[in-house]
DNA sequence: GTCAATGCAAACATTTTGCAACTCT
DNA sequence: AGAGTTGCAAAATGTTTGCATTGAC
């Protein structure tokens, strides 16, 4: 249950909430905050019925519907992001206070690897500006294999922490889910 | 109905479909050769509900599901591949024959703006070398406003071809849909 | 002749919607 | 008080699957 913003950034993420909906005119009303909190204290990436049952595994009743009809203003308004990785369902991230990345994702063991996307930023202002096009955001995965599940690799232990990339890719939780 | 690739690149395209399906044991049957031309003479994006009606349209008939059992077969050998714009129902593009390019969408009128991805690419191996990534493939957008699009355009008529990005990007037909 | 493929309809999974009851502001 | 929200169940999508029949090799 590991918390990605101090508590600060919390209530700073809260606040921030709160304001956008000000701005429209909603309410924030219990459910919602139910689903923010549900959301901030969620692991990197979720879906939204994955984080109905963890709501629910917390004793927090809410509807499949309110769900569905809340992430959308959570995306609105920055604090977390869709991301789609293959999948069918519709998966999200924590946007608010983490630093802009993308990702790597193997294709055999399904892990995920993020990294800084700043290189990733200047080509996309590069190429937009070619195009007369004004960038709102950009989707950028690689896939393959990670260092573990490439052919050829040895036994996966002798190496702790490869340092030729430094804390450019942290590894977020893997999901050993179906192989397909 | 623009066929993307000249006679003889169609027929070298079919020869790669049946040379795979020979390989895996497999069978031309009338029904893939039908989804299989259908494709080829598809415009640049489609999806499987479209070309069942496009199929419908042109008086042959296929079940929805021998589509839906096809188009892997066809991304397996390299002839389309999956794209997705944000829409929930996956997309399939050409690649066979094709150069490789990655896309802008226009968040406003839908648009699809291809360019070369060299930059990308190069940017990709970088990046995965970095992280001891083996690649197998990318996706990679831009999501934004087209030129046209983009706020304090002029009444966009009055260029006729952007000529500060020599073919870069080459637009495919614009899809005037839905305006969400 | 055999193994694979088709068509059809039913099953699925995910997301959306209509509506009456309810509750923030 | 009233506009916006919720929950529920039904509907809508988009895709997959079971199975008897048909057909390519």
């Amino acid at each position: 249950m590991s918390q990605h913003l101090s508590q600060d950034g919390l209530s700073a993420a809260e606040e921030a909430f709160r304001a956008y909906l000000r701005t429209r005119g909603l309410k924030y009303t219990p459910e919602r905050r139910l689903i923010f909190h549900g959301v901030m204290q969620n692991e990197q990436h979720f879906e939204a019925d994955q984080l109905l049952m963890d709501l629910r595994a917390a004793n927090k009743r809410v509807a499949k519907a309110t769900i569905y009809r809340t992430l959308p203003l959570l995306v609105e308004c920055g604090i977390i992001k869709q991301v789609q990785f293959g999948e069918k369902q519709t998966r999200y991230e924590h946007t608010y206070g983490h630093a802009p990345h993308d990702h790597m994702v193997c294709l055999r063991c399904r892990r995920i690897i993020e990294f800084d996307s700043s290189k990733v930023r200047k080509l996309v202002s590069c190429l937009a500006t070619a195009q007369r096009f004004l960038v709102a955001s950009h989707r950028f995965q690689i896939l393959g294999l990670c260092a573990e599940c490439r052919p050829g690799e040895i036994a996966a232990n002798d190496r702790q922490d490869r340092n030729d990339a430094p804390n450019r890719g942290r590894r977020t939780s893997a999901e050993p889910r179906r192989q397909s």
